[in-house]
DNA sequence: TCAGACCATACAAGCATTTGCTTGGTTGGT
DNA sequence: ACCAACCAAGCAAATGCTTGTATGGTCTGA
């Protein structure tokens, strides 16, 4: 006999990719269930409620997300190289919790009206606040452009890296690491001093 | 007596920030009834169903969009200033339709699996299209770089831009048009030819 | 070794509420 | 008299969740 199914992660991954593609309020917990080969009610088993699933999937996603950050900051590395680790950080996060990264920007509203979801608004703080403290020492090293301000900067690189969910699928030629290059040397760029024009 | 309100205009406003935040299944025709002053069932006197809201709400801003875009492309400026047009265009027209601009992001699975909005997947195609003529028209003629495949470039330009209707909010200090500016800059620099490292 | 108690897991059925939408009637302006 | 605009009431379906029960495995004590 096969080792019995997990069923609670199969429940937590068909739930995570049913939110992620048609958001929480559009997925029933009948659809979770026949996703994961149970009734609705047995659902009800492994999870107090619909709540209680999104929660664990998000609280996963954003507990790794922070540690990635927390490493990243602790480093004594420059500011282009923290740039760097945010963004391979964020990338590879994002790739081991596609469907939690893609629910939470889906409904994040929602989760920042629920009061157990408190602790979302406080983990993106967070992270917000990391982003900006790498911006703002690039800054100050002289490495970073001064004419857009730091808070301007950092949802535009933010939203442009964390939306690569959404469209990004890694393949032989081209995986995340990959992705990841190409980002860095994107946002380094588009981040750097400007270099004197030449042309009149 | 005041001039007699246009309920259909405020239907459709009321239902299009309901959409926006949270979400078109989250949102009741209750809840669209009650903002617009009106019971739920009056709704039905002036749409057929909730979907064609939507499609209200929807089509009129991507005939904007693409009406932009297509003024952008028919000019023969270079590719720097064709991306600037981009820019300005695809942020006056969020600033014009927020809250279709969210619901599409937000929603845009629902939108294309529905045959009635058949429409905003080809609207969409021809947005890519248009930004992929511009990228490489610029490389081209050798204004942007080459080390990263525009196929690449596009998704995260479009991302860091469309998705600042959901943090930006005009003052009077800072409006549409300095962060169309700025935007531009950003992506200006990240796009434009990598200038051959100075430092070793 | 094995009956018996126990428990995790699941099913079957259904309840109260909410949902999009319909129907029939009222009102006020022209 | 007519009609656009609206209300009042409610219907059938769908929703999150609950209740009661069945099943199969494991542990215990004699």
């Amino acid at each position: 006999m096969a080792t019995p199914p997990d069923r609670r992660a199969i429940i937590l991954d068909k739930a995570a990719e049913l939110f992620a593609r048609k958001g929480i309020s559009a997925t029933t917990v009948r659809e979770i269930g026949d996703a994961a080969g149970i009734l609705s009610g047995s659902i009800y088993h492994h999870f107090d409620s619909k709540d209680t699933i999104i929660d664990a999937i998000v609280s996963s996603y954003f507990d790794d997300m922070l540690a990635g950050y927390a490493e990243v900051l602790a480093s004594d590395a420059d500011a282009s190289e923290r740039l760097h680790g945010l963004v391979l950080t964020s990338l590879h996060c994002a790739a081991a919790h596609p469907h939690a990264s893609e629910l939470y920007q889906r409904d994040r509203n929602h989760l920042r009206e629920t009061p157990r979801f408190a602790y979302v608004r406080d983990a993106v703080a967070e992270m917000r606040r990391t982003w900006l403290t790498v911006i703002e020492a690039g800054v100050a090293e002289g490495a970073f452009r001064t004419d857009i301000r730091p808070k301007i900067l950092y949802p535009i690189i933010r939203d442009g890296l964390w939306r690569t969910v959404e469209w990004f699928r890694p393949s032989e030629a081209y995986d995340t690491d990959d992705l990841a290059d190409d980002c860095f040397a994107f946002f380094r760029q588009a981040l750097a001093v400007q270099v004197p024009a030449a042309a009149a």
